[in-house]
RNA sequence: CGGAGUGUAGCUCAGCCUGGUAGAGCACUGUGUUCGGGACGCAGGGGCCGGAGGUUCGAAUCCUCUCACUCCGACCA
């Protein structure tokens, strides 16, 4: 894209509704507008970091045999009055009502739904187990919207639900939904610690919640260190081997990790003190076993084995997208703006000229624009370099390919890495060959 | 939902107390000089001062109502 024909507008100041450095970053970058309270558009660059989180998420609920669909945004009271959360919900739930005074509703999340729609199709115990999911926008009507996309009213969030004859089987289900969300988060360049988290009245210990350390997190959390240090990418696990499943799980779960609520001192202490980590931590996913509450409370059975009827056993797993975007800028800025992970990053690279207009400079800039336009942000205004350094810097590219006069002459690039500052000089093979060395 | 604030140009804000018909910086347009980390000069464009009602000869300014947004608290993917 090239910037002098972009509708990305970056601001050089502050706008005051902006409190914590993610949202200020996010308008200043040109990411999100607000609308209306704790709702936001979301700008092209803003959708393209959406797009890309939605997509790793995508492909790693793709690899444990998720399948994917979509859900109406709209639902009917109907649904909701069946499950009994209809009156249980309270004012969060955004409630409509259409022109022939039916009762409607923004939805908040979609267990009624996919309860119903699983026990439409669904007869036999034979087709189990089923996992479905979809990314779609949910409304809650927070009474106190705040921090931009990270506490909005209306966001974008992956939610899978899955179907299983039995206990041990949803068991394996979890597991391999929890080897998923590590290797999601791996692969979107942050660090996410799975914490136990409370079950409720259903009690087990199959809830747990996934948190990005930044220090404006809400909850405090402590860990063993060994937790950051794994590759789950590299894990060798058989998602379709119930001891392979439990082995992982075992190993994952032997790690000390809790939020402050639920921090047990005695346990601590058990952490070597050279692994014991203490911060603060955003909640940007949570998967949680629930057993029969909704296939039993909206009657869903289907033929057991013994031809008798069988309520499944459900779990949900939710991945908050738009809270990413927030919560990897928590995680990942400096004092000059985001510092992109090279996985989600709206484009690879900055390509700054710092001279256009000049026949040699705007002649390389050309070059290496040809070689992805769709990946690379040319920056051919005729700004100043300073202004396009510091947009540059603010947008959070992973890396900038910085063209004047002086290495333009020689048919050099200059390349600087926006996480490390370093820099390198290259010609414009070698520069686009680095650049975008994850890109096929 | 309790408490506290703020609405004036695209953005950040001044003006309001003490009424006299709207300003600055940045951004934008034209132009010239500049040109490797947010340049400078000159000339411009842009605001029914959130909305409605009231007081007054006269309201951005005082009063009433209303809407929106923000912050603190309780709550939350």
């Amino acid at each position: 894209m090239r910037l002098s024909r972009s509708f990305l507008p970056t601001l050089k100041e502050n706008p005051t509704e902006a409190q914590i450095t993610s949202h200020r970053l996010m308008l200043r970058a040109g990411l999100i507008r607000q609308t209306a309270a704790g709702i936001y558009a979301w700008l092209p660059a803003g959708l393209r970091v959406l797009r890309n989180i939605a997509n790793i998420v995508r492909h790693e609920q793709d690899a444990i045999g998720a399948q994917e669909m979509l859900m109406p945004t709209i639902q009917s009271a109907d649904l909701w009055k069946r499950s009994g959360r209809y009156d249980a919900y309270g004012p969060e739930m955004l409630r409509i009502r259409d022109r022939h005074e039916r009762d409607m509703l923004f939805g908040p999340t979609n267990e009624e739904m996919i309860t119903d729609l699983f026990g439409q199709v669904v007869k036999s115990y034979k087709e189990l187990p089923q996992v479905l999911y979809h990314i779609q926008w949910k409304f809650r009507d927070e009474v106190r919207p705040r921090f931009g996309v990270m506490r909005g009213r209306e966001f974008y969030m992956k939610d899978a639900y899955s179907f299983d004859t039995d206990y041990a089987s949803a068991v394996d289900t979890y597991r391999r939904m929890m080897l998923a969300y590590l290797r999601t988060f791996q692969r979107l360049g942050v660090r996410a610690i799975p914490m136990l988290a409370d079950t409720g009245p259903i009690g087990g210990e199959l809830s747990h919640e996934f948190l990005i350390l930044a220090p404006t997190g809400e909850s405090g959390v402590f860990f063993d260190s060994a937790l950051e240090e794994q590759d789950w990418l590299a894990e060798d696990v058989d998602i379709t081997d119930r001891q392979s499943l439990e082995k992982f799980f075992t190993r994952m779960t032997s790690f000390y990790a809790a939020t402050d609520e639920k921090h047990d001192e005695a346990a601590w202490a058990q952490v070597p003190a050279g692994r014991r980590r203490e911060g603060r931590g955003i909640e940007v996913g949570h998967i949680f076993h629930f057993g029969r509450k909704y296939t039993e409370s909206m009657d869903i059975a289907i033929s057991g084995p013994d031809g008798a009827p069988l309520y499944p056993e459900m779990g949900s797993y939710g991945i908050g997208v738009s809270r990413l975007v927030a919560a990897i800028i928590e995680a990942s800025h400096d004092e000059n703006g985001i510092i992109w992970p090279e996985s989600v990053a709206p484009f690879k690279a900055a390509i700054i000229n710092l001279k256009s207009g000049d026949a040699v400079c705007d002649g390389i800039c050309e070059k290496l624009y040809a070689a992805a336009p769709d990946l690379l942000l040319y920056d051919d205004r005729s700004e100043r370099a300073g202004a396009k350094f510091a947009d540059a810097d603010l947008m959070g590219h992973p890396w900038q390919l910085i063209v004047g006069p002086r290495g333009a002459k020689e048919g050099k690039v200059e390349i600087k890495n926006r996480r490390t500052g370093e820099r390198t000089e290259d010609t414009v093979e070698g520069a686009l060959a680095l650049v975008l060395k994850n890109h096929g």
